[in-house]
DNA sequence: GCACTAATGTAGCCTAACCTACGTTTTGAT
DNA sequence: ATCAAAACGTAGGTTAGGCTACATTAGTGC
């Protein structure tokens, strides 16, 4: 049996935990808005609710705290847009979910289960963890050009 | 730009994430009752609480929601105890966070941010993810004996 | 230009997960 | 046996993130 961690850094470990569960929706949100501007053009709340198997109130209501945590403008029947903070975060959102699904499929995960896990995992990342990460995936590329 | 997925995968994908999300603390419940009743002989509302980093109260109102899923029993003044299927999540939980741990100990994670991320990434890491990451943890061993 | 349909918005509801404030029960030390 | 402190429980409140049902607006085809 593992001898228990500190009781104060067992809660600090805990506490960020709780934290990244707490912004993983706005992130999702603002990586997926991003992708439908650059795919599509617009983004709109019933596109997003059906790609992200919400109904559009629900959807409705996150674009709404969205809007408070200026990550998003949008108006009536006008669709969403991000703002430069936005953008900034949906810009490092992808990059981190696209090394995720990488890394994943590095130690071979198969494709859908990557796919699939990567998109609860990444707002787990810390910016440590994305770096070794990172060095993990040039390195096994490297192997395979040697 | 990558082409986005058909909507239902993504959904889907989605809808995994957010069910894994629903579960998460009473996984990570489960587990720290197991590893308190483990090493102390019991496992008290307020060492939950204050090990999470939550108030006691809120420690109590998940404790009644582990009973109503059948996890846990708990009387007032008497601690918490896990049933069976309590036990058995226990066990699956613990394994897998562990394993989650050494994969990103292999994979270059200073040990702080491993322990730090896992307690959020254990809870998105399929079965199918796990046997991958158990092979490779293995594959990694042999290696280093040879 | 009208009418139908799809999109959008609003209202109202629920549960989970957090909190503070306060009252009650146990426990343990004199 | 008493009593203070710690543990526990209860009451009541907030926010996020879901939902359904219904009303309104915008867009399209004829
Ligand atoms: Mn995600
Ligand atoms: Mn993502
Ligand atoms: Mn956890
Ligand atoms: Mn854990």
């Amino acid at each position: 049996m593992q001898p228990l961690p500190a009781e104060q850094t067992q809660a600090r470990r805990f506490g960020k935990a709780r934290s990244a569960r707490s912004t993983a929706v706005l992130e999702d949100y603002v990586e997926l808005i991003s992708d439908l501007l650059g795919t599509t053009g617009e983004a709109r709340p019933t596109d997003i609710a059906r790609r992200l198997g919400v109904s559009h109130p629900t959807a409705i209501d996150t674009i709404a705290r969205l809007k408070r945590e200026d990550l998003v403008t949008a108006r009536p029947y006008r669709g969403v847009f991000l703002t430069e903070k936005g953008e900034t975060l949906a810009k490092r959102v992808r990059a981190r979910h696209r090394l995720v699904v990488d890394v994943l499929l590095a130690l071979g995960v198969p494709q859908e289960a990557a796919e699939a896990d990567a998109e609860g995992i990444e707002h787990h990342v810390s910016d440590v963890t994305l770096k070794a990460f990172a060095e993990f995936i040039r390195d096994a590329k490297d192997r395979r050009k040697a």
